[in-house]
DNA sequence: GATGAATGAGGATTCATTCAT
DNA sequence: AATGAATGAATCCTCATTCAT
C-alpha cells in the first residue's frame, strides 16, 4: 500500500476533525436541531469548509454514522474471534458493545434515539448503506448464535430472532445507562444480560 | 358522571380528528420535518384551528403522545390483571403489547424511533409527564417481576433489569415487524419472546 | 327631539362599553398591539357583537378618537366662553385642556403618541375627519388669538402659528406628566405656562 | 486611531444602507405596518442579510432611531458652542434643529409621531438608550436656560420646564410642516419661535 | 483551497373577520 | 341580535447552501 502524501494525510485529518465534531453536535441536538454553522464552529473550521468534504448536511451525517458503524462491526468482529466457545463469543461481544458505547456516547446516543429522523429520500444511498451495515451487525450474532445451534449448545430456531433479541437488549441497557447520566459502569450489566439471555428468568431445576 | 354536551362532543371530536391525523404525519415523517400545514391539511382543518386547540406544534405531539401512552398503559394493566399467574400474566402483557403496536404502528414509530428529539425546553411539563407515562410502564412489568421473584418462581435479582430487558426486547421485535414492512403477525413471535425471557437460548437438562 | 327608545338608548349604552373598553385598551397597546378579542373581553362583549357595531377595528379605533375629540372640543369651547377677556379665556382653555387630560389619560396616551399609526388608506373618511377636528381645536385657540390681536392685547402676526405654540406646550407638558406616571397635578403647570405664553422667558423691563 | 479595513468599511456601508433603507419604510409605514421583507427590498438585501446586520425588526428599528438622535444630539451640541451668549445660543439651536428636521423627515415623522409604539419589553435595552438619548437632548436647552437665568437674561424658574416647553415648540411646528407637505422654509419659522419664547404673545410696556 | 457573507425558500404562529348556530 | 369557533393570509425569522474574494 502506498504511503499517502502529506496533502492526503492532511485532507484526511480535517475529515476527520469534521466528522468528530459532527458527531459532538447531532449527539447533543439532534440531526434537525443541529446547524451547519454550529458544527463548523465546533470543528474550527469555515462552513464553505464543510462542503468541499461533504455535499450537504445529510451526507455528513450519514457519513459519520456510517464509519462509526464501520469501527462498531470490526471491533466486535476482533472480540468474538478471541474465543472458539459461543457462549464465551457472545459474553465477549457484549463486553464489547458495552465499552465501545462507553466510549462512543455520543454516537450512541445519535444510534439509539434518531433511527428514523431522516427519511429514505430518492437517491438516498447513503441510508441504505447504513441499513446494511446494521444487517452485517446483527449478522455477527446470528453467526455465533448459528455456531452454538450447530453445537447443540443453543436451542434451533431462527437465528436473526435470537441476535435481535440480544441486540434488543444491549440497546435497551446502553439506552437507560445514557438516560441515568452514566452513572456505574454500563459493563457491569454485562454478566446479568448473558446469563440471562442463556438461561432466562426462571428458576431452574 | 354528566353526560357531556352536545358542545363538549363535538369539541372533543374534532380534539381527536386533529391528534390522529397529528399520528399519522408525525410517523411518516417525524416531528421536525411534519409542517403544522400538512397535519391542518390532513385533519381538515385549517391551520388556526390547530392552535385553537393546542397551544403549539410541541405541545400538539406531546400531548397526542402522552394520550396513547395512557391508553397502552390501560390496556396492559387490564390485561395482566385477567390472570393471577405470573408467567401467564407476562404472556398476556407481551401479547396485548404486540396487539397494540399493530393496531398502532404510526404512534409506535414515533415511540420507538423519535425517543429523544425534543431537547427539554425550560419549562416542558409535557415532556416530563411523558417520562412519567414512561415509568409506569416499565413498572408495571416490574411489579409481575417482583411478584415472581416473590413466589419463588422467578430468580432473584433487580426487577427493573429483567422488566427493562422484556421491553427492549418487545421494542426491538416491533421495531423490526415495522421496517420489514409487517409482513406476518407481530404476535407470533409473541411466544418465542416469552420462552427466550423464561429460559434463555441455552439448551436445558 | 323625540325620547329615544328602549331598543335605541340600549344600543347606545352597549355602544359606549365598547368604546370605553376599545380606549381602555388601545392607550395601553397602542392600535396594532391591540387585539380585537381583548378589546371584546374586556368590553365583556362577543367579538362578534363588535362588528355589529363597527365595521372593523379601524373603525372602531377612530370613531373613539372622533368621539373624544368632540368632547375636548366642546368642553374647551364652553369653559373659554366662560370669560370676555382674550389673557382669561386662554388661561380657562389651558386649565380646560390639562384637567381634560387628567380625566382621560387613556385617551390622550393615544392623541398625544399615536398620531401617525394609520395611513390614510383609499378611503379613510374617517381619518380625515379627525384631522379636520384637530383644525377646530386649534382654531378655537386661535380665534381667542385673534380677538385679542384685534383688541391690541396681544401682538400681530399669524393667529395660527401662536394656537400651534400654544397647543405644542400643552402637548408636551401633557406628555411627560404621563411620561412620570402622572405626579404631581398637571394642572399645577397651567399658571407657569400661561405667564411663558404671554410674556415668554426674559426678565422684562 | 486605525484606518479601518476594506471589509471594516464595507461592512459599515451595507449597514449603512440597511438603516437608511428602514428609515425610509418606517416613515412611511411606522413600525408594525412595515415589514421586514420591505426593508430589505428598500435596500435591496436579501431578508437574511437584513438579520446579519440586526438581531430583529425592533433591534433595526432602535438602532436607527439611537443613532439619528445621536446625530441630532451632536449637531445641537456643536451649533449651540458657536456662540456665548443665551440668547444666540437658542436661536442658533433653533435653527439647527429645524434644518436637522428639513434634512431628516423620515426620522422627524417617526420621532415625533410613534414615541410610544413599542412596549417596554423585558430586556430592552435600545429602548432604555433612546429615552436616555431624549433626556440628554433635554439637558442641552436646560442648560443654556440655566446659564441665562444665572446671568439674570432669564426668569427664575424650573429649567426643564422651559426647556420641555422650547421643544414642544419645536415639535409642533416640525410636524406642522410635515403634515402640510413641507411647504415654505420650515426655518423660517425660527425666528418667530425665539421672539415668542424670550418675550411672550403680549404686548409690551 | 479556504472563507463566511449573502441568499431566499420555508415554516410556526397570530389575529382580523366571517358566519352558522 | 349575540355568539365565538373556524378560517387562512400575512409576517417574522431561520438556516442550508452558494460563490465571490
Amino acid at each position: 500500500m502506498e504511503k499517502p502524501s502529506r496533502k492526503e494525510r492532511e485532507y484526511r485529518a480535517r475529515r476527520e476533525e469534521i466528522l468528530k465534531a459532527a458527531e459532538r453536535v447531532f449527539a447533543e441536538k439532534g440531526f434537525h436541531s443541529s446547524t451547519v454553522a454550529e458544527i463548523a464552529k465546533e470543528a474550527e473550521f469555515a462552513i464553505g469548509t464543510l462542503y468541499q468534504f461533504f455535499q450537504n448536511k445529510e451526507e455528513l451525517y450519514y457519513t459519520m454514522m456510517i464509519e462509526k458503524f464501520d469501527l462498531l462491526y470490526s471491533t466486535l468482529r476482533t472480540e468474538v474471534n478471541k474465543s472458539k466457545k459461543c457462549v464465551e463469543k457472545l459474553k465477549l461481544l457484549v463486553e464489547a458493545m458495552f465499552s465501545f458505547v462507553e466510549e462512543n456516547v455520543d454516537f450512541f446516543k445519535i444510534f439509539s434515539m434518531e433511527l428514523n429522523v431522516l427519511k429514505p429520500s430518492m437517491e438516498n444511498k447513503l441510508r441504505e448503506q447504513l441499513i446494511l451495515k446494521h444487517f452485517a451487525y446483527i449478522k455477527l450474532m446470528s453467526d455465533v448464535i448459528k455456531e452454538g445451534m450447530r453445537e447443540g449448545i443453543f436451542k434451533k430456531g431462527n437465528p436473526d430472532d435470537y441476535s435481535s433479541t440480544l441486540s434488543g437488549i444491549m440497546n435497551i441497557f446502553s439506552f437507560n445507562w445514557i438516560l441515568n447520566q452514566q452513572k456505574d459502569a454500563l459493563k457491569a450489566k454485562a454478566n446479568f444480560i448473558i446469563n440471562l439471555f442463556l438461561h432466562g428468568v426462571c428458576q431452574q431445576g
